[in-house]
DNA sequence: GCTGTAATTCACCGATTGAAGAATTATGGT
DNA sequence: ACCATAATTCTTCAATCGGTGAATTACAGC
């Protein structure tokens, strides 16, 4: 049940890493020792971008080691090789997803523009920028299968807290204009979080097929108010 | 990894159904066939209460059926007697944790006293019983694991969804005085699942700290404009 | 007292999983 | 040429899972 079955051959190409195919598919991949061809004809790439793929679609504990084997085309026991076991793997693949984000740099460009803008508020600005990233890219796709998994797995949960909490309160936060920032951005996590799992994990209408643009007027006056009215916290 | 193990002997009382002991726990419980004592010693409600403590606290793909026979203190048999599958006993839980609650009622309830009330909004009402309930109560620690389990298993996204729009969606939406409702309710939905997400799932300071009352002073207002201003929906 | 049925445990099964050992092949440095 | 080592697959293990068939015991109706 639930199981989908990824069957073989032909797996929708064009998920993994951008570069069209790593191997020529022409070698059998069906012999035992190391392969022939140049040096970085390494699985190890193969394999990082198959777990992301796998574990941002299926979570953490229905992905199996065979099936990222499979998917990237190797034996499993090169994921044994080369990262250790399962949680390692997913550490740093859940580390990388996180690395690659520009978000808050983004949020942080928008926020300098305060002020200077046309009709619309930051916090507009903020959300249609936010659910075009979460739903248009790669890496928004990746973060939603992190939000998905954040409930059960601890791993991802850290990852999460490290991600809002840590990652955020660098020196970045200093440059955002307003007061109490790490209040404030909490706050504004959680009614981006809560618009995220509503809208593309639960899918509950009408906001799931409510264009972005409509909920980014909706729900934008909650955030500049979460960002720059004064609060009584 | 994560386990806990929950190993054989004492596992904390007082989980379960309210009542102290269903079992003497003198009877050796060790011997084949049914056992003695009055009709209604069966572990029908063990077992329930068992699977409901279990999920949880554990989700669903995490818990087993023989912990849950373990904490039932019965025989792994016995749950595919009384239940079917893991599924089936799994879709009986969850539904009578949402059967159990008085949630709606109690908004609509606080709805019909709206302003007439003392200093505080509406919003600001709801949110202190709302975080009160889900972080109190028995049924609330039934609610929340729901959430947790609700990223990554069908069947609790489903009892979500289905909470949020099916239960919701009856004659009690009527009672309450505003227009747009449905609309409305996804938006208060999606800034109370965010804050649960943030405050009691991943525990992000310094929301996860910070007292109830505080929280519904600064996120009431949120609610009060979703529920009742002017939105362009 | 006999008997059908409800309640329970025991002993398995097939599948799947993460992991480790050993074998095999190519590359690169000397 | 030679050899350490990197890269890869094959085989296998022990554990665990959900689920099933059959045995065992008690109760209830006759």
């Amino acid at each position: 049940m639930t199981e989908e079955s990824i069957q073989g051959g032909q797996i929708l190409e064009g998920a993994g890493k951008p570069d069209g195919d790593a191997r020529p598919a022409s070698t059998p991949r069906h012999r035992r020792g190391r392969p022939p061809g140049g040096a970085e004809s390494s699985a190890y790439e193969d394999i990082l971008s198959a777990a992301r793929y796998e574990f941002s679609r299926n979570g953490y504990d229905k992905v199996t080691m065979r099936a990222i084997a499979r998917r990237a085309g190797c034996d499993p026991k090169l994921i044994h090789y080369y990262f250790g076991g399962k949680d390692e793997l997913f550490t740093k693949v859940a580390r990388s997803i996180i690395g690659d984000s520009h978000l808050i740099d983004f949020f942080i460009d928008q926020d300098a523009k305060r002020g200077m803008k046309d009709g619309r508020s930051l916090g507009t600005t903020l959300l249609r920028a936010f659910l075009t990233f979460m739903e248009t890219t790669e890496l928004g796709e990746a973060y939603l299968a992190l939000i998905r998994n954040a409930g059960q797995n601890e791993h991802v949960r850290d990852l999460m807290v490290a991600l809002v909490q840590g990652e955020l309160n660098g020196d970045q936060l200093k440059a955002i204009r307003t007061d109490k920032v790490e209040k404030r951005m909490v706050l504004v996590g959680s009614q981006l979080l809560g618009l995220i799992m509503v809208r593309d994990v639960f899918r509950v209408e009408p906001l799931a097929s409510m264009p972005v643009a409509t909920v980014a007027r909706t729900i934008g006056p909650t955030l500049d108010r979460y960002l720059y009215e004064k609060l009584p916290i």
